[in-house]
Parts: C-alpha cells; sequence; structure tokens
DNA sequence: CTGAAAGCGCTTACAG
DNA sequence: CTGAAAGCGCTTACAG
C-alpha cells in the first residue's frame, strides 16, 4: 500500500480510503489511486486487515463429514449466502470426533473468525462458553443439550412419524428402525417420531443403533432380520444407512418392496431410479443452511435472534418402495428379479 | 501474548519461545510460562503470526463444486496430509465459472497462503504468473495447457480405452460416448482414450458433448438412442452422467444390459448395488488427493518436483452392465422389470 | 478532502 | 538463557 501511495504521490489512508470506498476522496485522486494500484499490481492483503481490525471477515463451518453429500450441500449453500456479505467460509471436519472438534475449533478460532456454524460431534464437549468467544454461533443439523444458542433443525418427529405411519397405513406392524448413534440428537428426535407412531398404531417399536454407515446398517439389518422372522419392513436413519438396509435385505435374499418395504430419511440422487424408487422423507438441507447462515448474519448484525430450535419442515416423498406386508418365507432363499 | 508475560514475570518473547518449542528456555521459566497461559486463558492468534510471517499455514484448495463427491473425497485426503503439518486447508468453490475462479484465486491470495491446489475451471483463464504468485501451486484432476505446473491426474486415456474394449470385446460396435464438455482437459483426455480404443476396433467413433450433469447426460443419450437405432452400448463420463445414461435408457423403455449396456468412469457407491450392478472405471482420488498434497509439500520444502503430468492409474471394476449386443427393438416399448 | 501517528498480535534479527 | 527494538500491512481515531 506504500508503494501504491508513493506512485499516486498521496499517503496509505488515501488508498485505503479508495479501497475501501469510505470516507470523502476527490474524484481525481481517487483515479489517480486506482491507476496507480493498477500499475504497481496492488494485491491487498487479508491478513494486515484482519489483525487491525481484531476480526476476520470469515465464519468457520465445521462438519463431521464433507464425503457426507449433506454436509456438501450445507457447505455449498451457507457459502452462497456469507459470499454475497463478504464472508468466507472455512470449512473443517471433525471426524465425528470429540477431541478432533475440539482441535479444529481452537484452529479457527485461532484466525479470529466473524461467526461459526456448527453440526457438533456426536460426544461433543462444546460448552455455551465455547461458543460465546466465537461472537456468533449457530447449530445446524444437530443440537446440543443445554446450549443457549440458535439451532437449524427439521421437523424429525413429525417426519420420521409420518414417515412410519406411510408404513403402518400399509399394514406393517413389524417395523424396524434402523438408527445412528444412540447418543446422536438426530437419532433421539428420530426415533422418537418413531416410538410415537408406531405406540400409536398399537405395535411394538423395534430398534436398532449404528454407526450410520451403510456398511454398519447393513449388518444391523441382517441380524434384526434374522432374530425377527416376522419383520416386514424398515425404517432408515439417512442415505447411507437406506443403502445399507437394501444391501442387507439382498444379502438375506429379499426384495423390497415384495418381502421387506423400506422407508429412508434424507434423499439421494440414486433412490428416485433405484428400482424400486424409494421413499424417503426429503431433508431441505440447502434450506437448513440458508437459514442458518441467515441466523448468523442477523446476530453479527445485532438483530435478536431466538436461541432455541429453529425448524424447517421435511417432506415424504411418496415412492414405491412400500407395499403391503405378506409373510417372509422362512426357508427358502429367493434371488432378486435380474433383468 | 503481553498479559501473559506480564503474569509470568517475562518478556513477550519468552513467551513466544515457549508458545512455539524454538531457541533455548530454561525449564524453569517454561513451567511459569505455560502456567500463566493456562491462567490468563491464553488463545494464539494466527492472525498476528501470519502478518509477521507473511505467510499464512494455509493451502487453497479451488475447485469447480463440492457436493460432487469427486471433490468432497479430494478434500478429505488433502486435508489429512495437511493437517498432520499443521496446515490448514481452505475450501474454495469456483462453480465452474471462469469469472469466480478468479474471484475466489483473488481471495485466497489475498490471505497469503502457503499454497495452492486447483481443479481449474472448464474456461479458465489461469496462466502460469497467476499460479506463481502462490509460492507453490499444483493442479490435480484437470490440467490446463501451457501450464508449466505440476499436475496430477489418473491415465484417463488408458483407462476409457479399457473401458471401451470391455463393450467392444463383448461385441458391441455401435457405442457412444457421453462426455463433458468439448473443451474440458478431461473430456479431451477421455475422449482419445474412447476413439483411439474404437478406431482400433474398426468401428465408428459417436461422440456426445453434455454439461456433464445428470440431466444433460440424460437428455444426450436419449437423442443419441433417437438418432442412431443401431446404438447398443453406451460410455459415461464421470457419475453424474453415468446415472444420466441409465435414466435416459429407462425413459426409452430400455434395459440394461439387455437392450443397452453400460459403462461409467469413476465409482459411486449405489453403483455396486443397483441392478445390474455397473461396470466402471474407479478413480483413486484419494491417492489422487495425497499425490496432489504431498508434491505440493515437497514443492514447499525445496525438493525438486517435475512439473508435468503425475498419474496415478485407475482400474475397471467389472461388473454386470455389459452384456451381448442384441438388435434393439424398435417399434415396441418395453417396460423395465418390476419386482 | 487529505495526512501523521499509533497500534492490532505476533516473530525476527540483534544484543547481552 | 533472556530481553529491547522493529516491523509485517493494514485501519482507526485524530488533526488539519
Amino acid at each position: 500500500m506504500k508503494t501504491v501511495a508513493a506512485h499516486a504521490g498521496v499517503s496509505a489512508q488515501t488508498v485505503s480510503r479508495v479501497l475501501r470506498g469510505t470516507g470523502y476522496v476527490s474524484e481525481a485522486t481517487r483515479a489517480r489511486v486506482l491507476a496507480s494500484v493498477a500499475a504497481v499490481g496492488y494485491r491487498p492483503n487479508a491478513v494486515g486487515r484482519s489483525l487491525r481490525a481484531t476480526r476476520t471477515p470469515m465464519v468457520g463451518l465445521l462438519i463431521t463429514d464433507i464425503t457426507n453429500p449433506f454436509y456438501a450441500t450445507l457447505h455449498k449453500s451457507t457459502e452462497a449466502v456469507f459470499r454475497e456479505r463478504g464472508l468466507t467460509l472455512m470449512l473443517l471436519n471433525s471426524d465425528d470426533d470429540p477431541a478432533t472438534e475440539r482441535t479444529q475449533l481452537d484452529l479457527v478460532s485461532s484466525y479470529r473468525p466473524s461467526g461459526l456454524l456448527v453440526a457438533p460431534a456426536v460426544h461433543s464437549t462444546l460448552t455455551t462458553e465455547d461458543l460465546a468467544g466465537f461472537g456468533a454461533a449457530v447449530l445446524v443439523s444437530r443440537t446440543l443439550p443445554g446450549l443457549a444458542v440458535p439451532s437449524v433443525v427439521t421437523n424429525e418427529p413429525e417426519a420420521m412419524g409420518e414417515a412410519t405411519r406411510a408404513l403402518l397405513d400399509a399394514g406393517h406392524r413389524r417395523i424396524v428402525a434402523v438408527l445412528g448413534p444412540r447418543d446422536a440428537s438426530t437419532t433421539l428426535r428420530r426415533e422418537s417420531g418413531y416410538r410415537d407412531a408406531v405406540r400409536a398404531a398399537g405395535a411394538e417399536p423395534i430398534v436398532r443403533y449404528t454407526d450410520q454407515t451403510g456398511p454398519g446398517a447393513r449388518a444391523a439389518i441382517r441380524r434384526a432380520l434374522q432374530a425377527d422372522p416376522g419383520l416386514t419392513a424398515a425404517v432408515g436413519f439417512n442415505a447411507p444407512v437406506t443403502e445399507g438396509i437394501l444391501r442387507g435385505l439382498r444379502d438375506e435374499g429379499l426384495e423390497c418392496p415384495r418381502d421387506v418395504s423400506v422407508v429412508g430419511f434424507t434423499d439421494a440422487p440414486w433412490m428416485s431410479f433405484y428400482p424400486p424408487p424409494i421413499t424417503v422423507v426429503g431433508q431441505p438441507v440447502a434450506a437448513m443452511g440458508e437459514l442458518a447462515a441467515r441466523l448468523l448474519l442477523d446476530v453479527l448484525d445485532g438483530k435478536p435472534v431466538t436461541p432455541g430450535l429453529h425448524v424447517v419442515p421435511s417432506v415424504l416423498l411418496r415412492r414405491e418402495s412400500v407395499a403391503p406386508p405378506r409373510p417372509r418365507p422362512h426357508d427358502e432363499k429367493r434371488t432378486p428379479c435380474t433383468s
């Protein structure tokens, strides 16, 4: 900046004013400075700016795993909102591990960001004080009990209830819920919706917890099927789990929906063209990201933001993976329809 | 840091030395400083450090779209390498748009990062000089003609040739290649492998360019099928395109592999349990990311790095979407096998 | 409308 | 083994 100032024959402050478009600058000097900027090949240094401002125009996005499409979409949708406000988004993976989460939090905090968006790890140790240091913090997708921070979630209990009722209405009574980690807030919320719906229909809840991955769910559904020959339907916790369920069914020589009906939670592109197309709770991921980003901006702008749950509704996408139940064959294995 | 120094009764430089673990510090003062750090609740400020060092311990990763699983995996694998070297990874989306790419590059450059990893946008305007400003730059997945920068790619021509030969060997002669944007380096490289293989078998290349999305590919394969009733096979450019091809086939009442055989490029989880499981070129995405990250570190360490292509081999995963050709029915539409 | 001074939080030489 | 000084590149008051 000093070089530009010297070249234009003005002071560094004037260059700063021109560059920031702030305060009064005569049209003549403005033009001269701009010409010098180009001539000298000046590139602004965000580090100097941030140090002086004691805040970096950056928001941290701390998630568990970017290869989960849910979080990739979250990144994309929040980045769009922040970008038009001149805020950079800094992505950090916690690997769903509380220790890594803590390390990553310290890292992003060392850059003195303007705010933080978090989907906490399963046994997260984050406290209100941890987040208070960020000025503005918003939780997204997963909540943390006892945190006085705005949280954007979907109406998981209601959506999971509706998904379960789709199976109950088709006549199913023995429906297994293949869930995520026992203590995740998402598991708790989805499980309650499932349990309430099943009980309201006078049936018995059947629950399996998993690590919310495809392989974990595949093993879990196989064990459930072997343990209970009366099972005629399954609800999946997320997209990988739904995939695992379908693989597990095939392992057991069972067909969907002829032998076992399936409803998933969280849509994926393949679900709409898989045979059969999968009935699934479609989460408004992009809308959740946008809302979370806007709440964060509101906090930065000093607008009042409720520290509780902010709910974005999901919709049940009815496709073809639900059929009336029929007794499962116990002794003979079937092979899938090969085309 | 001044507060810590005052609390410990030492100078700020001593605190700095303790914190960086550099230079001589007596065990006694070390302990005293560490105690003060905890007592005062000191949090390091990366901005001050970066400003003084004129470099930020950060690497930019500029890709086109994080919701493409290829790039999500790339982020994860490179981050792991950089994290253990104390480097933060800063993710930036270009939306595959040269203007946005330029903006994002200026942004990351303003943080004075230690290096840059780029998968250039399709009509990228990046020059060697642009990248030289980053100290260390490595291209990944996509190359740019005339750039004197190391580039990590897979053996696309050979892999695409092998994929095409899988169809030729099954007896196919009219094979359409549904490719990406006409000018992308990935398109050029995959197209050449396809053309060479087809020509070597004495057949005629049939090529369709798309925007490399599912909907684009779906429309393209339908037009190709309608234009050429003799078509019995298709190769897809990437995972979304392969999905689009399968949807397009279904639109046309055709079945894979009975009516049309399909081979894809880039694996996706659903491809191994879709009926039929899809034969596909599996790209070693994580290995590509790791190699790119290590090359970048080598450049930073002053080790000699060849500025040309660094090739990581792909493998053809033979599954069940390839069958011998049979004449396509022209007058009657078929419905897929519904189970 | 423009400039001189100070300082954001660190680390790099340089002394002792 | 430890400290005083200077400065990384910017912006914030404060003068004029």
